[in-house]
DNA sequence: TCCTTTGATGATACAGTATATCACAAATAA
DNA sequence: TTATTTGTGATATACTGTATCATCAAAGGA
């Protein structure tokens, strides 16, 4: 309960850093990925924010939040999910690239890696070779995190 | 037009090896996908097999074809771009696991890798220090394919 | 202060992607 | 032959996402 309140005060420093505002809604928006603690789908997440508040939250308005958030790196899209989660490093000063992120296909948990570099620049290798540039490479992939092997 | 006649030969061959139907349906999908020779939504599918042949296709049959061949490793699909392509390697007899893609944002034209095996197995390495096993990864980059830098 | 501009949100419609279900026919097994 | 399984057709509906226009409020300039 004080681990998002954190994250949100540092993304609202560096909205303000940016020239750009962290509002009302937004920052609803992203109390409610941080509260879950797991990836939401945008309908999801219309629920808890209709849950957790009076004004209605409309559809719209979170997809458009949700893409601001992801510009400001303080949300990722699981593209292979359709669905959104906040980013581990909200609070860090680091940039980080290259996100990547193992998907429990039983439990759903999503845990993002910060270890497996190598396995894009390997890519990025390969790639070029074929003279192909990589553009905001992020990794998927599913399997089962060792909690939920029945 | 020669190229993926064997393609299908060779599926046939195997549906035939393994108890399984290639049926008249079936054929039709995966050869549509194969003229194509790019990634297909399910829709443009159903588009296209209706403009070759008189009897309707229902989306409905579309996705259950494409489970299916997919199952059977003659298809992928593109998870970040919810497109469906025929696997290259339809008529090879070696197995091929872990699939990996570039996709071009632009023309979005897509090449299956089969070069960056040790990709895969760094993830896997990281993966395995938090107790995760991967289940049939598959890697989707996208970027800029050096055809169409505009 | 007033006005204008810009950015954010609300509201509605609709396009695109996918699954659930039931019915029926053909193929296979008993 | 009868029963069962498998593939397909048909319809409905859920889920995901974008387009568009209106409104409102904050920010900055005249």
């Amino acid at each position: 309960m004080t681990d998002f309140k954190e994250a949100i005060e540092s993304a609202e420093r560096k909205c303000s850093q940016r020239g750009i505002k962290l509002t009302r809604r937004r920052r609803e928006v992203l109390t409610t990925l941080l509260e879950a603690n797991r990836a939401l789908s945008a309908y999801e997440l219309v629920n808890l924010c209709n849950e957790s508040s009076n004004e209605p939250m409309p559809a719209m308005s979170v997809y458009r939040i949700l893409e601001f958030l992801r510009a400001e790196q303080f949300v990722h899209k699981l593209e292979t999910a359709n669905k959104y989660i906040a980013c581990k490093h909200i609070a860090c000063e680091h940039e980080h690239k290259q996100p990547q992120f193992l998907i429990c296909n039983d439990c759903h948990k999503v845990q993002e890696l910060d270890t497996a570099v190598e396995a894009l620049s390997s890519v990025e290798t390969a790639a070029s070779m074929l003279n192909f540039k990589l553009l905001n490479p992020q990794l998927e992939v599913s399997g089962s995190c060792g909690l939920c092997k029945t």
